[in-house]
DNA sequence: CTCCGTTAATTACTCCGACATATTACAGGA
DNA sequence: TCCTGTAATATGTCGGAGTAATTAACGGAG
C-alpha cells in the first residue's frame, strides 16, 4: 500500500541530445532525476566506480537547474549509490554500500529488466523472513487481527487474484500478519520485500492462469494463526512462498 | 566497516535561541542538519504528523541557507522520515513509513537513548536472520571464505573482544559469512543490523568483563560452516545470537 | 633520483534573491 | 448545503556568485 510501483520508461533513451526528464503527476523535478539516476545506476547503465559528469555540466545536459540536480544527487547519496567528494567528483558507490532494501531502490531496480540473481536472492531473503514472521504472528495475534485476515481472505474470495481487488486484498492479508508480529523493523522488511517480488508477477503477463487456486494455502496459514500453532504457520507460510517462487520461476522462464 | 558509529550529541541542547548545527569533519553542511533533524524525530522530539516550520523559517532558525536546509529535508524524505507539499509544509510520517533499516536511520535511532523496544525487534530480526545465513554460508563457501574466517578467527584469539582490534576481527568474521552466502540483500540486510545491534552493547560501559569466552562459541559456527554442515552452523550461530542477546539485555537492564 | 612540502587548479559546497507552481482555504453564488 | 472560482501561502525551481576542500602538479631539499 502505497509503495508506487516502477515505471518502465525504456522508451526514453536516445532523444538525440536533449535528454530531458520526464516528471509524471504528483512527482517533483528533482524526484524525477533521482529516478532516471536511480534506474540507470541499478540498470548497469552507470557502473560502481564511475564518475558522474560535473554538476554543472550534467545539470545543462539534463536541462535542469543545478538547485534541482544537487538535491536528486543528495537522494541517491542517502540511498548509498553515490558518493561527492570536492575535486574529485560523484563517483557511483560499490554495489554492496547500496541500501538495496530501500523501497525506491527496489523500485528502480526493477523499473527496467529484473536481474535475475538479485530476484533469487530476495526470494531467498523472503524464504527466511516471512514464515518467521507467520511463526510469530499465530504466537501474538489477538481477535483484531484475526478480524482483518478474515476479511481480506474473504475478499480474496470474492475476486480472483487477477483483478487489482483481489491483489489488494491479498496484500491486506500478508500487512495483517506482519501487523501481528508486533515488529516495526520485521514489518518495514517484509513489506519491502513482498512489493518488489511482486511486481516480478507482475513484469511478463499481468493477467495470465495461475498454477493452482491459491486460497486453499492462503486458509492454511490462516488457520494455523487463529489456533497458535507456531510451527504450522511457519510450514504453510513457507509453501506459499514456495509457491509464488514457481509462480515467478515459470514466469521470468528460468 | 565503514558505518559510521552514532555520535551522542545531547550535550546540543538548550543554547538558548542560537541552535546552530555542528559540522564535524568530513560531514557537510546539509547532512550535519539531516543528522540533526534526523535524531530529533528518530528520538521522539517530533512525532508522527507534526509539521515542521516553513523552509524559510527553519533554515534561519538553523542558520543556514535554505538550499541547505531543502538538500538535508531531501535525504529525510528519500529515508521515509517526512514528505513535504506545497502549502501543507513539510511534516514527519508515520513510523511506518520510516526506512528504520537504513544504516544512517538506525544510526540515528542509537544516537540518543535507544528505544528498549526497538532493539528487541532487532534482536528478533536477526534471530531469524543470522542462523539463516550461516545455513547458507555452510551451504556455499569455498575455500576464500574460509581462509578469511580462519584469519579473523585468530585474530579475535589474539586480541579480547574489548579492544578495536578485537572487535574489528569480530565483525570481519561475520562480515565473512556474509560474503559466503552469495546473497547481497542478505548481506546488505545483516550488516546493518549487525552495526546497530553492537552499538547498544558499546552504549552503557565500554570494556567490561563478558559474561564468557567467546571463542567456542565461534569456533562451532566456524566448524560447522567448514564442515558444510547446515543444520550445525544455523544452531551454533542461534546460541552467538542469543548470547548477544542476553549481554545487551544485562547491559540495558532489562 | 627520491621524497616531501608548497602551490595551484578543479570540483563540490554554500549562500542569496527572485520567480513559478501547486495546494489549500475561503468566500461567494447556485 | 454544496459547488465553484479565487486568492493566499508554502514548497519547488531557477541562475549566479563566492567559499571551502581536495587532489595533482610542481619545485626544492636530501
Amino acid at each position: 500500500m502505497g509503495q508506487d510501483r516502477p515505471s518502465a520508461d525504456a522508451q526514453a533513451a536516445e532523444n538525440g541530445g536533449s535528454a530531458k526528464v520526464a516528471r509524471g503527476p504528483g512527482r517533483r523535478l528533482h524526484g524525477a532525476i533521482a529516478h532516471k539516476l536511480g534506474t540507470a545506476i541499478l540498470s548497469g547503465q552507470y557502473a560502481p566506480g564511475d564518475v558522474l559528469s560535473g554538476e554543472v555540466a550534467f545539470a545543462e545536459e539534463l536541462d535542469v537547474s543545478r538547485s534541482a540536480y544537487r538535491e536528486a544527487i543528495q537522494v541517491l547519496t542517502a540511498k548509498g549509490l553515490v558518493e561527492s567528494r570536492p575535486k574529485a567528483g560523484t563517483r557511483v558507490l560499490p554495489r554492496n554500500r547500496w541500501n538495496l532494501l530501500d523501497p525506491e531502490v527496489l523500485a528502480w531496480a526493477f523499473a527496467g529488466e529484473p536481474d535475475i540473481q538479485f530476484v533469487r536472492d530476495l526470494f531467498e531473503l523472503r524464504a527466511i523472513v516471512e514464515p518467521a514472521a507467520a511463526r510469530l504472528a499465530a504466537q501474538r495475534r489477538d481477535r483484531n487481527d484475526i478480524k482483518i485476515m478474515k476479511d481480506a481472505l474473504a475478499a480474496m474470495r470474492r475476486h480472483t487474484l487477477a483483478t487489482d481487488l483481489g491483489r489488494a486484498a491479498d496484500r491486506d492479508f500478508h500487512n495483517a500478519i506482519l501487523d501481528a508480529t508486533r515488529n516495526d523493523a520485521l514489518q518495514v522488511l517484509s513489506a519491502s520485500i513482498g512489493a518488489a517480488v511482486n511486481w516480478t508477477t507482475q513484469y511478463k503477463q499481468r493477467a495470465r492462469a495461475l498454477p493452482r487456486n491459491p486460497i486453499p494455502d492462503h486458509v492454511r496459514v490462516f488457520d494455523a494463526i487463529v489456533a497458535g500453532d507456531a510451527a504450522a504457520a511457519a510450514e504453510a507460510m513457507g509453501v506459499l512462498v514456495d509457491l509464488a517462487l514457481e509462480d515467478t520461476a515459470s514466469a521470468m522462464g528460468g
